[in-house]
DNA sequence: TCGGTGATGTCAGTCAGTGACATCACCCAG
DNA sequence: CTGGGTGATGTCACTGACTGACATCACCGA
């Protein structure tokens, strides 16, 4: 038998998503965190950077992703539309996860300093598709204006996709995103 | 004579930027800033929330100008053009404060922490924005896309222009960025 | 079987942020 | 004038996030 029970971040992660749901994530301490998941509050530090991030794992790799697809757009693909490649392959990351992404969703929108979090992240989804759109040769401030509003449209996307009252395929969703921007612009 | 010097606001405004370009956010605590407005910690947190929001006061003032001018936008435009007319609005409030704004935004692109607060406020920026397009009779969906696209392009134009080598105009840099979206989604 | 390794616990400490209450210059009504 | 009200500040005690240093101990490989 082992010392200790494995997958202590992903105990702590659940813990936290039930505390944060429960009673929200301001009345809820990092000790009592760390006691559902069976560990010291000095554990949950060793496992995660503060006690917002404990919400965001994961996301590294959503970004990982994206950016990948970025990079694997045809050559003949414009940055606007290497950027929709990106925003469209994020889609197989939440198959299978609407309940958990609403659920999520919904502490962090009541939460200001959750929602700060997750600015963040969309900044280095941002950055990172800057990045990428660098290498395919696109001009630093066209790319940077492109990943800009293409993560402007994986947002709005993702809000849709969470409050639609029907289960509608989230890639739908965002191709349909990606269409109210072209109009809109031209 | 006053029993304590006025404007205290105003002197824990100019002790936290001091300190926090000399050594850093991190290695300042609110009891140095305090000090060096000739207050107590306890007084800073009268004024401002936390010790991020002393960097962003007077961002209510630059949202509320921007919407303005975004709800005074002839009946003819369209959501996109409504947005530009308040992103093109701010132009004024940066007249002559072109060195603070650098160093203000050296600061806050130093640190994790004041950049997640930075997103927030262009955030509630965004939010009021949709909010402005809405009385406008936009639709919901068109509404808060063409808001984070507006926001989008003002923070790459307002990053453009701190990081511009010549002075150039901010009033023009918005309308070059502004045109550049439209190419891009042409 | 023994020493190294990695995940954890323990403890003491710093600092952000808050609530309750005291203080005191200033101002206005009487 | 003059005493009470007001508003900005100070003081103090407290909670809770986060960190550094060091101890512990199951496991694993030489």
């Amino acid at each position: 038998m082992a010392r200790w029970e494995p997958d202590a971040a992903g105990r702590l992660r659940e813990a936290a998503m039930a505390l944060y749901a429960e009673r929200g994530y301001e009345r809820t301490t990092v000790a009592e965190i760390a006691d559902r998941a069976g560990v010291t509050a000095r554990t949950f530090f060793r496992h995660f950077a503060d006690k917002r991030e404990v919400l965001f794992a994961g996301s590294e790799e959503l970004e990982r992703r994206m950016v990948e697809a970025v990079l694997a757009a045809p050559e003949s693909a414009g940055p606007m539309d290497a950027v929709a490649a990106g925003v469209l392959a994020s889609g197989e990351f939440f198959v299978d996860r609407r309940e958990h992404s609403r659920r999520r969703q919904a502490v962090i929108t009541a939460t200001p300093e959750l929602r700060e979090r997750e600015f963040i992240k969309m900044a280095s989804l941002a950055a990172a598709f800057t990045e990428a759109l660098r290498k395919r040769g696109v001009a630093p401030e066209i790319a940077s204006l492109a990943a800009e509003t293409g993560v402007a449209v994986f947002r709005v996307a993702f809000e849709r996709w969470v409050a639609d009252p029907q289960d509608a395929d989230i890639t739908e969703i965002m191709r349909a995103t990606l269409a109210d921007l072209s109009s809109l612009t031209a």
